[in-house]
DNA sequence: CCTACCGATCGGTAGG
DNA sequence: CCTACCGATCGGTAGG
């Protein structure tokens, strides 16, 4: 069975958020979009209403992309180990990130340009995810596997390191994505585990 | 003695850094800047050649002060303890962060807004920062102190880690900058930290 | 998907 | 620090 083609919509997407990753939406005009694309700026209106339509499209399926991944770690792993549970989180949180760095960096770094409902809408599912991190430490702090910390700024403190990946991640780099995936859960359960 | 007036130079750029941290470079205006001061956008090219230059400004000074935060904490830290050495330079970082938060977080976000020769000096400059990290990690594990990791993905965890504080610090928020700091010290040698 | 075009806004200059 | 203005570029539309 072929691999199915990407839609002309989705081709688009896929060029912006490239393109959006290394300059950001703002210092990115729609012709740089089209030049990529090989065709004139005003054809891109054929397939997308707008610019920031073009934004959301990027950052709704990011949002989408994580609650789903950690939703299934969370499913995936037994309720008693909070270390476990945050071993899983941040797995899921490496793998979505190295599959579309994109995407996932649009997500981390430009949801600010979207409009105010839109920005609304995202800052509310950016912190029940952040949540999902809060609840794991504030229950391993419980259960005396963390030592005791501020959750918040626990949960803080790692999420923005997982980001940075978004960042500097490259797929010819040096470490592959489970490698990676590897240290950053180690780093990230060391990052909270109380002493032995 | 009165505390100096600021420069109307220097306040130009406080008030950019201010944006620049809120909406980012490309998405600030000169005129957004000029509003913010109750002028014409016209009048601020008495006091700066360009816009970019006025990002230049705000990038090498807060650069500066990051070297020389971290050289004075290594200055004041024993050499034969890695954990005391990361804790002052996490102890450092924060202070950076939290005296300027606008100013840092356009040093972090916005400083590939620059051009080739600046950006490139900029990226040199970094890399000599995050070296400081890295060799402490690396010393920390050749004497014990530190877990076995690779120093290079610890070191690039931990720093954006640390960066995350210039997004969400607020002045008026829930903890002080020392307790802040407090925070970020313990969880930062926590990570590197091998088990007792 | 193209050519031709729109009004708005951009960074920046001239001249006072 | 102001008014008046510049050419370039922006996101987007009309009509094919």
């Amino acid at each position: 069975m072929a691999i199915e083609a990407p839609s002309r919509r989705r081709r688009i997407e896929d060029v912006a958020s490239g393109l959006f990753r290394e300059r950001g939406y703002a210092a990115t005009s729609v012709r740089d979009i089209a030049r990529a694309l090989d065709v004139q700026g005003a054809s891109l209106y054929a397939h997308v209403t707008s610019k920031e339509d073009v934004l959301w499209s990027i950052v709704d399926r990011a949002a989408a992309r994580f609650e789903a991944a950690a939703g299934a770690a969370e499913r995936a792993t037994a309720a008693d180990s909070a270390t476990d549970r945050i071993a899983a989180l941040v797995r899921a949180h490496v793998g979505v990130i190295t599959s579309d760095p994109g995407e996932a960096s649009v997500f981390v770094h430009e949801w600010r340009a979207l409009g105010r409902e839109r920005r609304a809408r995202i800052a509310d599912r950016r912190d029940a995810y952040e949540r999902r991190f809060r609840d794991a430490i504030a229950d391993g702090m419980a259960s005396g596997e963390f030592a005791l910390t501020d959750p918040a700024i626990a949960a803080a403190f790692l999420l923005t390191a997982l980001n940075g990946l978004a960042t500097w991640f490259r797929r010819d780099g040096r470490l592959t994505p489970d490698r990676i995936a590897d240290h950053f859960v180690d780093l990230s359960v060391r990052t909270l585990a109380g002493a032995t």
